[in-house]
RNA sequence: GUGGCCGUAGCUCAAUUAGGUUAGAGCACCUGGUUGUGGUCCAGGGGGUUGGGGGUUCAAAUCCCCUCGGUCACCCCA
């Protein structure tokens, strides 16, 4: 039996799946703080629903997807993302949502690529997509709670955004594009020339190519937005000036998802392996509902990648919040004393104290031990002395001083802090 | 998915260079020293098919092949 997780999955234990749900638990209070609301969609989706959005020549189609077929035959896929979700549930209850509709999620993707350090098969992802407005403030209002959840998390990040423009002038400027590049079709990568039909703007960020002069020296499509783009491209910027959020215009930024139009932009991370900087990606998507067969609707989102932003947080050696540990550990000394020990504890959780015993007769060092990984902030000891006279002792592991107290009165102690001294 | 490097106890590593007795150490864990006191100290203990399979050899952790896993770069993305 392996016991290994499957490759590229992990297990998260304490103290680290505490700080994880530390970042679910500030990721709700996050989005919702903006006003979104809480959704979830299916983890697996029919197999064509990704196909469609994503493009039949991406990357996440024609090699990253966890598909298979099910016991009816049909194909199914693990969700490698979720926005396509969000947008195909938005289109199927749009009468009865909001519009526009905030909404939020949190929850695992998966990607069968090959792994590496922050490059999981399973993610978990924390997304928000605003569907039903196209204006330049909704793009500023996801980019906002985006930079507020990051700032919150003493994260530092460089945030990059660009335009890649629309249906209307994105075709144009690509035909630009490979005009300017097909005489130096020779020089190119062998994946660049593969680009060169079937994503040329991913040209221009390629780990090779890009600093060729004639990759230099390429048009940009930040210089052939058509007027709408350009001027929902401009109310971006001077909305995050107005917001006090900082970035950098970065011409080159591209997506690899075709359904993304204008606003595309990434959280970067120093923090993390340069392959697997990006711990925020998003923009807007206003072609999705039509590719899905839907009317004609814009959004915009973004997904944020939480193990990265916890791996971040520990490679900048931020104070990740503590765990709270047991209100209470309750000690019993001797066989004897073990069910006056488990009432006790029933009694501290009555009163909404997180209390626990050893459920074992173990030794009483190796029980105060207990109470030390639990990280107790007291220990309760019932023992032969405590039972003769009805008394419960008290000990506070903090500074080790320790009180004995009538036994009726154990939990008001623990309750009253403040009497510790008196 | 493509290529490079690497797999020894739960973790970090030693023994691999040039095959050679029973594969060691620190940390962690358990027990005891203190028959009623954690986080310090001391002593003891448990824990390994050397990732797995095959091959070469009198003999393999060590050499060869395959496979699985990790890691780095690429592809791509969070």
């Amino acid at each position: 039996m392996e016991l290994a997780p499957p490759r590229g999955t992990q297990d998260l234990l304490p103290p680290r799946a505490e700080s994880m749900l530390g970042l679910y638990e500030a990721a709700h209070r996050s989005a919702r703080l903006f006003g979104f609301r809480y959704l979830e969609t299916p983890m697996f989706e029919h197999t064509e629903l990704f196909a469609r959005a994503a493009g039949d020549t991406s990357d996440v189609v024609t090699k990253e997807m966890y598909t298979f077929l099910d016991k009816g035959d049909r194909s199914i896929t693990l969700r490698p993302e979720t926005t396509a979700s969000v947008v195909r549930a938005y289109l199927t209850n749009a009468h009865d949502l909001p519009s526009p509709f905030k909404g939020y999620y949190i929850g695992s993707q998966f990607r069968h690529g090959r792994p590496q350090a922050a490059r999981l098969r399973e993610l978990r992802q924390f997304g928000v997509e605003v569907i039903g407005v196209g204006t330049p403030e909704a793009d500023v209002e996801v980019i906002g709670l985006c930079a507020g959840y990051l700032r919150d998390r003493s994260l530092t990040t460089t945030l990059l955004v660009n335009s890649i423009g629309d249906g209307v002038c994105r075709p144009a400027y690509r035909q630009l594009l490979i005009e300017h590049l097909e005489p130096h079709r020779d020089e190119l990568c062998e994946d660049c020339q593969q680009r060169l039909q079937s994503n040329p703007l991913r040209i221009l960020d390629c780990k090779v190519d890009g600093k060729r002069p004639f990759v230099l020296s390429a048009p940009l499509i930040s210089d052939h937005l058509c007027d709408p783009c350009r001027e929902h491209f401009a109310g971006v910027r001077s909305g995050l000036e107005r917001a006090g959020i900082s970035y950098e215009h970065d011409a080159r930024l591209v997506r690899g998802l075709d359904y993304y139009t204008r606003t595309a932009f990434e959280f970067l991370s120093p923090a993390l392996p340069e392959a697997a900087a990006t711990v925020v990606g998003g923009g807007r998507y206003d072609g999705l509902a039509e590719v899905l067969g839907g009317p004609s609707t814009p959004g915009v989102g973004f997904a944020m990648g939480l193990d990265r932003v916890l791996l971040a947080m520990e490679g900048e050696g931020v104070d990740i919040p503590a765990t709270r540990g047991l209100h209470c550990f309750v000690v019993a000394v001797g066989e004897d004393a073990r069910a006056a020990a488990a009432a006790f504890v029933s009694e501290l959780r009555d009163a909404g104290l997180a209390a626990a015993g050893a459920l074992e007769d173990r030794p009483m060092k190796a029980q105060m031990k207990m109470a030390d990984r639990a990280e107790a902030a007291f220990v309760a000891i019932i023992g032969e002395r405590e039972q003769a006279e009805g008394a419960i002792t008290l000990k506070r592991m903090a500074d080790g001083i320790q009180k004995t107290v009538p036994a009726n009165d154990a939990v008001g102690w623990l309750t009253r802090l403040d009497d510790w001294t008196q």
